[in-house]
DNA sequence: TTGACATATGTAACTAGTTTCATCAACCTT
DNA sequence: AAGGTTGATGAAACTAGTTACATATGTCAA
């Protein structure tokens, strides 16, 4: 009762491993950390000592005197939407394998929540930050350019930019599904787009657009991404006098809620309006009829990004800018146009 | 060069904050965690010093004293499917009020990974787990126990569980389902699922079922949870002689693939096939038809969750159990069958 | 005026690790 | 056999905080 209560006994620490092989402290870290000059002997008898407490040495002890605290955060807008949520998927496998965590935090695509809980993610400690488009607070730069914490932007490619980006060329990823559309004798067409407030993925990928169009119709509709707002954009473009001959989404979540809000108008998809989507999520190959969209490779980016924070982190240099590849998937929601074909 | 340059200056700490404002360290300390105790005009002064170094108190050093790391972890399934992630998304909004941060490990429904992802969680800190389902390994149990780690299981509700559960009852939410297909007549339901193997909720759900059908035909489907997975089970049971009048989904991305895979074979739900999900994903309200299904509430599970895990941290004090309420919404899927009614 | 007590602050020990430097033995060289 | 090198280990200082205890003042009552 004086001392120590045995009963009651807490985590083993370095000391009681120590003590328990007979060695001195400083041993026991060479075993954790570079067994390769303890003698082979005296190896066994800490390894066994460790074993037998079950000692786990403390990542808190051991962030304090190295500064790593092995985690890294990720800010991503929500997760609602399953783009997002693969992306975090593959993200996550593969700093695991790095031994990196990952914390995630939503910013619901406020700048001001975003710059906050970045903040909070430096403050205890992550290694690094994952953010989701270029488009950032005062704030948020700020601190990245006081701390020099690793940080990658994803979602968004753009080799000039200060920090590393790793992403697709969203201008490119629309321009690649509306010269589809455009290649298919369509004319008239509706663009439905989640909100473009702060949100210069969507910019990117609406400027792509314009610059495409020249003398075409191009209407616009802007709704929220989910389901819900497709079908409401949906809604909105059928109850217009002059209706499109397809309809580009860009995003599939969206594509997909058009569809259903089409066919609730009973309007039939391919046959009476074409639907493009953009994102290529695994629902968009099963809707009926399936989506022609444009395939982004949102689990290839979660890797990437993944490795190159784990790299950076450990190396200290930046890594480089990296593009992915958007392509093509041509399913059944898109027709040949004959009424404006030539 | 010999002692310090001060060009590459580190984060500052609580040394130089006090030596910035002329105090000792201990009344920095004080200044930080019990400012009450401290006069107003030191106080005044160390928060100047505070703000001018940019202080802000290493999150290790204070895990090391405190025993305090700030975060837990929460071992899901999977981010693909949109339950988790929204259950995901109200975890960890409810977390970070509480200021706590969110680690996220996902273990692919495999009892060993999900060990293994535990014991890290433990290992580098974590204050508490969230984790799904309550069936899990012995390595999994035997470090709650060892560590007494508050570990709160989710998605599913057993008051006799020795740790506290906070979900819906499976069975009876699975009953309500069925009892409704069979309250507008229908007799011959395919159930559609998924994996049962170390699958609690999928399991629970079951067993419901075969409690409430008694002498009726009740066919199970095995099948991936994914809209392929449901796809690819309507295709399996069109193609059967025998076609049911009612599909019963366990899940509703499942249904929501069914449907697909229904209308693909061309089958008009619910005119020919009445459908039913549950889980009732926001995606469910805008399908065309709108799918009939049983309400999970997996945001307020999120919520409570992370409140009664926040309490238990702090209070150490084993919350209850608490049982959420699944409810019936009837949608546009189902329809009465009026073949077999008397 | 002295003792009692509260208030405010400092000193130093403590948390659990890593790391530098010193020590000592063993082996090799000349 | 003296000196140099290498290998293995330990003592103690160090990381950045918290906290128990000591001390210095100030206020008030007897």
């Amino acid at each position: 009762m004086t001392q120590k209560d045995p009963a009651l006994k807490k985590r083993a620490n370095l000391r009681d491993v120590a003590k328990a092989a007979g060695v001195s402290v400083a041993t026991v870290s060479r075993v954790l950390n570079e067994p390769g000059v303890v003698k082979k002997d005296t190896l066994e008898r800490v390894q066994k000592a460790i074993a037998e407490l079950r000692f786990v040495p403390s990542a808190a002890a051991r962030a304090i005197n190295s500064g790593r605290t092995r985690f890294v955060g990720a800010l991503i807008p929500t997760l609602d939407n399953a783009i997002f949520a693969r992306f975090l998927a593959a993200l996550e496998r593969r700093l695991s394998e790095d031994g990196l965590s990952l914390i995630v935090a939503t910013t619901e695509s406020d700048l001001d929540v975003e710059a906050k809980k970045a903040k909070g993610l430096v403050d205890i400690g992550a290694e690094g930050l994952i953010v989701t488009g270029a488009t950032h607070g005062a704030e948020f730069y700020d601190l990245i350019e006081r701390t020099m914490i690793p940080a990658i932007i994803t979602s968004y490619f753009d080799d000039t930019n200060p920090l590393p980006t790793i992403g697709y060329d969203n201008k490119a990823a629309a321009q690649l599904a509306l010269q589809h559309l455009i290649d298919l004798g369509h004319r008239r067409i509706a663009v439905v787009h989640g909100p473009v407030h702060n949100n210069d993925r969507t910019l990117a990928r609406l400027s792509g657009l314009h610059s495409v169009h020249k003398n075409r119709e191009l209407t616009t509709v802007e709704t929220e991404i989910s389901l819900r707002g497709g079908a409401e954009a949906a809604a909105k473009i059928v109850s217009n006098s002059n209706k499109p001959d397809a309809i580009l989404c860009l995003s599939d979540v969206v594509a997909l809620g058009v569809l259903f809000g089409l066919q609730s108008k009973g309007l039939r998809v391919p046959d009476e309006v074409s639907l493009m989507g953009l994102d290529d999520l695994p629902s968009s190959a099963v809707a009926v009829p399936s989506l022609t969209t444009v395939h982004l490779p949102v689990s290839r980016m979660g890797e990437r990004s993944a490795s190159a924070l784990a790299r950076w982190i450990s190396t200290q240099k930046r890594p480089e800018a990296e593009k992915l590849e958007a392509r093509l998937i041509k399913r059944n929601s898109t027709i040949r146009n004959t009424v404006f074909n030539t």
